[in-house]
DNA sequence: ATAGTATTGTTTGTACACATACATTGAATG
DNA sequence: CATTCAATGTATGTGTACAAACAATACTAT
């Protein structure tokens, strides 16, 4: 028996239900973090560097998963905010050190809570078991 | 005990695993749709235009969770390619009317198998269990 | 050392995603 | 009937996401 279009249903396909996961989380995000102006990425960026400062551009951008590109874009809007500066290696010219500054220190510090806010109102339909089971499977399938 | 910054672990957090997740799906869908160009919102417009033909756009639009404003540029290039009809609805002067053109239907039909080869792929690390397991989680926390 | 290669970052172009503002039409209410 | 309101689609602007082409610097092997 092979198979043929009428077994194909969008909505059952991980690609399209990742996506439509992806726009919830990031509308929660959005709202949640109305009053800072940050995106998703930009958060992204500012947390990781509170965890690993003095990065790389390019380190950084594997840390937090961004395209070479993308990252270059989120790294202007921060630095034009003045949460973040961005000096040469004075080892390797070619080299871009990230780094966050006091103001982006600062600003951080309020992020942290409503960050949490986020995961949880996006997890809220679940107990707490499919919570962890849903973090492990979604690493699980991003390598 | 308060919480403090060090609580946050950006890697942790079901936004950021969601962005992963979803841009490592996107890179299978388009390695495995090269021939075709096809974008995973355009093949999604296709399929679910094969499981209900004519269909206003904005009808159209909350059955692929698109935005108006996204649907239209993605109908627009779709329409460039000959897959898709844009016609009027005569009771509804307002009102557009989308359709799959035999052209469309055609390349559709040889898309099914890639499909189904994506979302193959995207969850190849889990078990059968685990794969079931994620789309119901991810059906959950998107409403 | 020199040549070739890898690393790192920018630029440009296409495609979402969505907010906002806008235009038009159909329906509902007084 | 007229005014208001909801539904539907367009236009524009900002922000990812990534490919491809480019540029410049470090590294490696001969």
């Amino acid at each position: 028996m092979n198979s043929n279009s009428t077994d194909y249903v969008l909505a059952d396909q991980v690609g399209f239900l990742l996506r439509r996961a992806h726009q919830r989380a990031s509308l929660i995000f959005k709202n949640t973090f109305e009053d800072t102006s940050l995106t998703p990425q930009q958060f992204a960026v500012l947390a990781k560097l509170h965890e690993v400062n003095n990065v790389t551009q390019n380190k950084l951008g594997r840390l937090v998963d961004m395209d070479p590109a993308t990252l270059q874009g989120v790294i202007q809007r921060l630095m034009q905010r003045g949460f973040v500066l961005r000096n040469q290696d004075p080892q390797h010219k070619r080299r871009l050190i990230i780094s966050l500054t006091e103001t982006g220190c600062e600003m951080l510090k309020n992020c942290f809570e409503l960050g949490r806010q986020v995961s949880s109102e996006t997890l809220q339909t679940l107990d707490k078991t499919d919570k962890s089971e849903l973090l492990r499977l979604l690493r699980l399938i991003s390598e």
